[in-house]
DNA sequence: TTGCTATGTAAGTGCTTACTTACATTTACC
DNA sequence: GGTAAATGTAAGTAAGCACTTACATAGCAA
């Protein structure tokens, strides 16, 4: 038994470029054998059938290296430099894997169930993990007493919009840079609001 | 010349609900005919071809009732009250069109520019009001004298993210009384921060 | 050599699709 | 009633699709 198969692994890159550049209807068999080197008949091969092809992709590119850990990295900095890190790490992330965020927005009417523990997996665990964080930070005095749960959504969401529009919708290239950039101005306005401060 | 053209709406009408729920692709002709209750033939007497009856439903819907008067409604409201004002016709303005939403984010990557026009036209325009109200509401002395484009983009994200999340990909439905929650939340921490307020 | 496994080529099957053609029927208006 | 536009039914076309079958080849190991 191969502990490595390279047709196997070509295949599934290729059929993740392709379905997400033309959606799991648009992208034939053919074209996705043709891109990985090989033959139509060793995709079948391979998967028996497109749909079961389709399945372990997503399976395969889900399970990337993910944010667990960042929880420890970070749980000791004060608020604005963990939201920073936190916010980077999440762009940089979605960055990486933004042709299964683009898939999981096109397929999510066809396949709802496998798609959306995709989603949930990729990009709602990071909102649990904002949450404790700042609840520790709140522990700490770091914050006022609010909602931390609608706190960390609001900001994780502000962070998905952002990438949304400049990844998916213009298609544009975001480096490193601009990243903290955007992240630094949303954690200024996400700390301390725009609203004039008042003497309390 | 019918100046209203029933069989006409009702195949655009269709075309908008199967698109919405299959993809493109995934709609045929053939069901979009059944759906409108007319024959095939119909259809393409009156479109010639799906990608034309495809743009033609784009364009209708649109150009629906935008948000584009709602400056002069809310220009004299305090921040507070505005905001949450511009929210919740925002959420109510997207769940309304929520199949056209679903259409822009599947067929992106098949049709660019004019998905790309129309997300623009629905979603983006909100968030150049929302600027020019929170430049006039800085001008009152309400807000702080930060980058009003960032803010009033972040502000907008997060309601976009929210409804992506609660409606596209969770799948349910929002009520009024919903939305007035979800945004007096966002409004609240977007207006105030969530860091502890410190004496300037 | 003899097998076994992975892959290839080629041809083809059955189905579905967008779209067409020919002709009949309804509807509306003069 | 007659005429023309809008719609229908039915049959079909050409192409593309996922998927199959039959057979050949190449590499590797006992």
């Amino acid at each position: 038994m191969p502990r490595y198969d390279e047709t196997r692994e070509k295949l599934l890159e290729a059929t993740l470029e392709l379905i997400s550049e033309k959606g799991y209807l648009g992208a034939t068999t053919r074209e996705i054998a043709a891109l990985a080197g090989v033959s139509e008949l060793t995709l079948f091969r391979k998967f028996g059938k497109k749909e079961l092809l389709f399945e372990e992709m997503l399976k395969k590119y889900t399970f990337l290296p993910r944010l667990k850990d960042l929880l420890d990295e970070i749980g000791d900095m004060h608020v604005k430099e963990g939201l920073n890190t936190i916010g980077v790490r999440f762009l940089q992330n979605l960055h990486q894997r933004r042709p299964l965020v683009r898939i999981l927005l096109s397929e999510i009417s066809q396949y709802p169930e496998i798609v959306r523990s995709t989603y949930s997996q990729v990009i709602e665990n990071i909102g649990r993990m904002l949450e404790s964080y700042l609840q520790r930070c709140r522990n700490r005095g770091e914050l006022r007493p609010i909602d931390m749960n609608i706190a960390a959504f609001s900001f994780q969401r502000v962070l998905f919009a952002t990438f949304l529009n400049e990844t998916i919708i213009l298609g544009g290239e975001i480096d490193d840079e601009r990243m903290e950039f955007i992240v630094c101005e949303i954690v200024e306005i996400f700390l301390n609001g725009i609203a004039r401060k008042e003497e309390v």
